[in-house]
Order: C-alpha cells, then structure tokens, then sequence
DNA sequence: AATATATAGTGCGATATCGTACTAAAAGGA
DNA sequence: TCCTTTTAGTACGATATCGCACTATATATT
C-alpha cells in the first residue's frame, strides 16, 4: 500500500473523531442536564438486545474499560433509570435491569433526538445511511477483533 | 421518516462512537507514552494545512472546546514538539509552530501505524475507504454547520 | 473619541475516562 | 483435595475534557 492510500485511512479515523464529538454534543444537549451520551447509549441497548447482563457485557459491547462501565452504571442507578442485582449464577457477578422509569426516560430522548435525526436524512438518505453502517461495521468488527 | 430509519442513524453514532474508541486505544498503543491521538492529530494537521494557525483555528479545525486545545497545546509545547508566538497581527492571539522534533516525532508516528493500517486495507479497500470518506465528511460538514 | 460588544486565550473547578492494583469467586490442573 | 490461573467487579489515583468566568485586545456603534 503507498502513502496516498495510507492518506484515506487516517482521514477515515479523523473524521471519525471529530463526528463523534459532535454528535456527542448535540445529543447531550437534548439530553437531561448530565446525562451523557454513554448513559443514553447503555439504556438503548438494554432495550434493544433485552434486559439483565451482566456489566463486564456492557462494557465489551461498547469497548469501554470494565471501571468506566462501573462508573456509568453509577450514574443510571442513581437517577433510577436500573437496577442492579447479584447474579444467582455467579457470584462474582451482577445483572443490569432496566426500571420503567429508565424506559420512560428513553422514549423521551428518542422523541427529543428524533427530529434532528430526521434532518440529517436530508444530507444523507437512508439508503447512503445503510451503506455508510456496512462500512461501519466492517471497519468496527476488525478493529474489535484485533485489538489486545 | 418512520421509526426503522431512525435506527439505522442511531445506530451509526453508535458504530461511530464504537470505533473511536477503539482506534484511539489501538493508535494511543503505539504512540510514545503519554502522546494521545489528540496530540498526533494536531500535528498531523499542521504538516498537512501548514505551519502557524492560532489555537482556536485549531480547536474548531477538531471540533473540540478552546480549553481543550489550550491543554492539548500544553503537552506537545512541554514536548517540544511544537512553540508557540505571539500572534504579530493580533496582540490577543498566539501562532502555533511546529519543531524539528515534531516533525520527527510525527515521522515515525506514522511509520508505527502504517502497518496497522496497511491490515485494515484488507478488510476495507482502498475504493470503500474512499466511499466511507465521502459518507463521513458529508455526515461531519451537516453537523458542523447545524450545531449551536 | 468614547462606549459597547465581540473575540482570543487561560485559570479553575467538576467530572468522565482510564490504568493499576486489589478482593472474591470460579475454573482448571496436579 | 489443594494449588494455580482466570474472571467479575471495584477502589483509587492520574489526567483528559469541558463549562464558566475572567482578562486583554479588537471591532462596531454612537
């Protein structure tokens, strides 16, 4: 591979970097005061691929550290968004429930989040989005896959 | 839009976050210690734009918050990778220089990193790397033009 | 010119993130 | 069984990030 190959592949991580601190912050402004983007993140995939994992899951589902998982688990459970209760498998272990007020707050991020999704599809349809996730996913799954 | 296509974009800034994560650890990896992305990024970015932008140039350049750049200048400053002058055209401002040892340190940086990326060229051609570049900066100028 | 407003940078405090090291429990091997 | 290794979670300390407020300078308005 030559250098102006190589060229494409920072660029792809840049633009990655400098998204993900924007929509960051457009989300966290739709969000209520201190709930984070980390906070909304966990609480969608909870009800998305269901409830009771265990937080060593979270953590490898997002690819954050197991100590800032514990850390953000900290905050859902204090605002009361989950519940957090040993698991009777293991008793090293734990399993994260997700409590009705943390579906509530859920639904209420989504309609606040939705219409600026909905404007982004205006610059990048929905057909270009599925496309973009392949990539995406592709890209994820290898880095995932080769990292320590 | 209906509730399925919503996802799809919710699911990119999820991707998106995912490998931020993951290439920052895998690049932070092979940096000197203490170097963060952050660090490599400026300095990639003034060999590619050129010398002397002032730090707030460089802040929006990353989409970061000015006290963050403030701090991130501060490291490669201590380093010596950079110096920092009084703006001539404007006494409130500051010109960001890169050194010799910045440009070295930014030499074999890349020569560290090539052959990750020269891996993920297999899974992501050169051709798809380009289409995810287009996808991205599309998705990167939206974001920066409608954020507050 | 005098005043008001906007801009560049930084100090400071809050906190999110992360690495290290630890405890407790589980799993594997002799 | 006993010992070793692995695994789940957390406490703790370091620091990166960020918002707020402030100073100094520049720009706009009257």
């Amino acid at each position: 591979m030559d250098k102006s190959d190589i060229g494409s592949y920072f660029r792809i991580f840049n633009e990655i970097g400098i998204i993900e601190q924007l929509s960051r912050s457009m989300f966290e402004a739709r969000l209520p005061d201190g709930v984070l983007v980390s906070h909304f993140a966990v609480i969608s995939h909870l009800v998305r691929v269901g409830d009771g994992p265990t937080p060593l899951r979270l953590a490898r589902a997002f690819q954050v550290p197991k100590t800032t998982m514990t850390h953000t688990l900290g905050g859902l459970e204090k605002r009361g968004y989950v519940t957090i209760t040993p698991n009777p498998e293991d008793k090293r272990s734990k399993c994260v429930w997700l409590t009705e007020t943390g579906r509530l707050f859920r639904d209420e991020a989504i309609g606040a989040l939705a219409p600026e999704l909905a404007q982004i599809s205006e610059v990048l349809s929905s057909e270009q989005a599925d496309e973009l996730l392949v990539h995406l996913e592709r890209l994820r799954v290898y880095l995932d896959e080769n990292r320590n």
